[in-house]
DNA sequence: CGTCATTCATTTGTATACGAACAATACTGG
DNA sequence: CCAGTATTGTTCGTATACAAATGAATGACG
């Protein structure tokens, strides 16, 4: 069945043309999901605390700004409000976030760490490093600004 | 607050040590989520009959397949098996795809495109071409092969 | 000052994505 | 042939991810 695909990968045809054919594992759409696979492995088995990436990044940012509204955060971090709120509900309720009631905007909620939360945010750093290490360990200190280079160009 | 993050981001030291900071945005996994972001409106704008992504992966390698057991069908488009059933499940119920018992092996279960299913694909793998090439519109010819050929080493 | 567009947060619905536990079936060595 | 192991598909629970609709509050502007 493997066998099979191969084969098919090789019929291009005799006539000079070669009309580059479609190989669905060439597309980036699919390398980029068998990337960011690999990389949740990765962050699974160096994160502590069941850290999800996705919670990382909301952790990280709060740890910078101390304190933001829950929209601007999830626009700093790129994640839609509702993810946000679900990320937030989630954080909060492990007690590593907190919300309180904006004063100027009654309509904002503005979201920070627990003295717990600010802790947690430190080890999760360490961790981060070496994730994203692991990561790219295939590549060498070269390739891996190349390739961060060229994926900024594309986000 | 933006103004905040820059801020935070010169404040190396004088000390000629330069400890190279943590930056959240710098990192392949962070980036690598803003890229699929941008993959994925594109694709929904640009596959026909709400098509997602995973979908098209599977449509795709059952196209080249003819037919194919649920697990061996995720291994192949890299998903997992309580993954591919979902999928398989949505696509068979849109008339996309069709499942029958094996013969030979009473656990597998035979996955593949209906009539309706083969012509979609084809309509698909068209779109689909038009979708790589705009999601990596911002790159050279170079540029996207050596961008493809990192991902691929990291995947 | 009041209306209207904008912003903020929430809720609902759909689609991934995967670990873990399970039952049914197949295979393998003795 | 049979006990133990491996494979296949299913189900459940959790966590993203986002569109769309909604309600509350704010801001702009005539």
């Amino acid at each position: 069945m493997v066998e099979e695909l191969k084969k098919s990968s090789r019929r291009a045809g005799t006539t000079g043309v070669r009309k580059s054919r479609y190989i669905l594992e060439e597309q980036i759409g699919f390398v980029l999901r068998q990337v960011t696979q690999r990389h949740v492995v990765i962050f699974g088995s160096l994160m502590p605390s069941g850290i999800t990436p996705t919670q990382f990044s909301v952790v990280n940012m709060l740890d910078r700004l101390g304190h933001c509204s829950q929209n601007q955060l999830g626009r700093l971090v790129s994640m839609d409000a509702a993810t946000v709120k679900g990320v937030i509900d989630r954080l909060s309720a492990k007690g590593i976030t907190q919300t309180e009631q904006d004063q100027n905007d009654a309509r904002q909620l503005l979201v920070s760490l627990t003295a717990e939360g600010r802790v947690l945010a430190a080890e999760c750093q360490k961790a981060a490093i070496k994730i994203s290490d692991e990561t790219l360990a295939p590549l060498t200190t070269a390739e891996r600004k190349r390739l961060l280079t060229l994926l900024k160009k594309v986000a």
